[in-house]
DNA sequence: TGTACTGTTAAGGCTTTGCTAAGGATCGAG
DNA sequence: CTCGATCCTTAGCAAAGCCTTAACAGTACA
């Protein structure tokens, strides 16, 4: 159904959780620390994290900083009772929900379910329809006019990122973290020139575009044509 | 519905303000000093506090900062007529909004309905909309009657965070500090020639404005149309 | 009527972006 | 192991767009 990562330290509500969602035919992965999660959560790039702010190595609010600074993943946050105004906090730092420990599996489960629906998950691998482009991750192959496009691997998965998102601005930050698993380094001039390649593919150009809209100081964007 | 802390020391207005939001289900907890109230605000971590800034035991306004200091609570507070000054500073020092007495039952139940609903969770990306006028933050474009309106990132955020604030008043300075991340330096200056780009690119002039309002001598702010 | 605040316009400088080309890395075939 | 082809990155220049400053006009308020 969809990647989920849990960070909790916990041992008996990290199991807890995975069992219940595994159960619910989701792709449970786990992590007992924040440095290991932050590495699982950049690596996978899964549809959800689920992560207590009460780990013992590093706020879990700094974690939830550093991994808003390189993904869009749905974030929601667990406290202890008590801890009540974190979660205001944590809201604010981008996370999409909360849960308050202890909770039930059915609580788990229901607010799973919300967050995955707001966040419309696209199925992996199904194909992506954008007008007259169709990007099948599958078969690793773009078509524009029912046309295949002779893209490169990083072309691919550029386009296939940004259709992934479609209508949704992108940093160029971020598909650097996201495409090239560069989350610091990496020029975003690489970026750039990616970009003008595919575009040059789409048969298309910057002045006049019909998929790939660049939004001036932010990022990039693909839409469908008018 | 939502935990409410009043800090007023007018016993009248103190009782009435009380009675008004624990019939719309509030939680009501009320504070006749300073020194009670931020105990109050501190040990009850409230969704809202509605604090009077003529305060006999202290600045109204060192309180404000005070309760900033430990929280991220939304704060209207209250002002005598003719103490109009003192709005810009609490606006500054982090307040939400105010309210100046006397006030109507229905203007402090408007306000405290207006706050609450700007500090519950919205979820990300979900757009904005305000009349005619919608701002979707994801896709980082604003249409007005579904046209989609030209404009550039300064204006964008701009646009955003009134948006964001709607029916507040907002000080240029806060604008420097919030849109332009300048806290300090900056001419207020910058901040008129976008909005009267903003208001151009609305249809609008200053002189027959729909959605931007400005309030001489406090900032500006958006309304829904009437 | 004067003063302080606000509205508007124009222009220059600066940042961001588009695109081309070249060098080097990687990968597979033979 | 070597060659060849493809691809990725870096560098650099040109162009476009934006932000700020400055100057002046207009407006509310005492």
């Amino acid at each position: 159904m969809a990647a989920v990562v849990i960070i909790e330290d916990e041992q008996r509500i990290r199991e807890l959780a995975a069992k219940a969602l595994a159960a619910r035919g989701h792709e449970v992965h786990t992590s007992a620390t924040a440095m290991d999660g932050l590495q699982t959560v950049i690596g996978l790039s899964p549809d959800l994290v689920i992560l207590d702010l009460g780990l013992p190595d590093l706020d879990g609010m700094e974690l939830l900083k550093m991994i808003r600074a390189v993904s869009d993943v749905p974030v929601i946050v667990a406290t202890a009772r008590g801890e009540e105004p974190d979660i205001v906090l944590s809201l604010n730092a981008g996370a999409d929900d909360h849960l308050v420990k202890p909770f039930s599996v059915e609580q788990l489960e229901a607010r799973v379910r919300a967050v995955l629906r707001r966040a419309s998950v696209t199925p992996r691998g199904s194909p992506v329809t954008i007008g007259a482009l169709v990007i099948d991750g599958a078969a690793r192959e773009a078509s524009l006019d029912g046309e295949v496009l002779e893209l490169s691997p990083k072309e691919f998965d550029l386009l296939r990122y940004l259709a992934e998102h479609t209508g949704e601005v992108i940093t160029k930050r971020r598909l650097l973290a996201e495409v090239w698993r560069q989350p610091y380094g990496g020029s975003e001039k690489t970026v750039d020139v990616h970009l003008s390649w595919l575009r040059r593919k789409l048969g298309e150009s910057a002045a006049e575009s019909r998929y790939l809209q660049t939004v001036r100081g932010v990022g990039i964007k693909i839409v469908e044509p008018a």
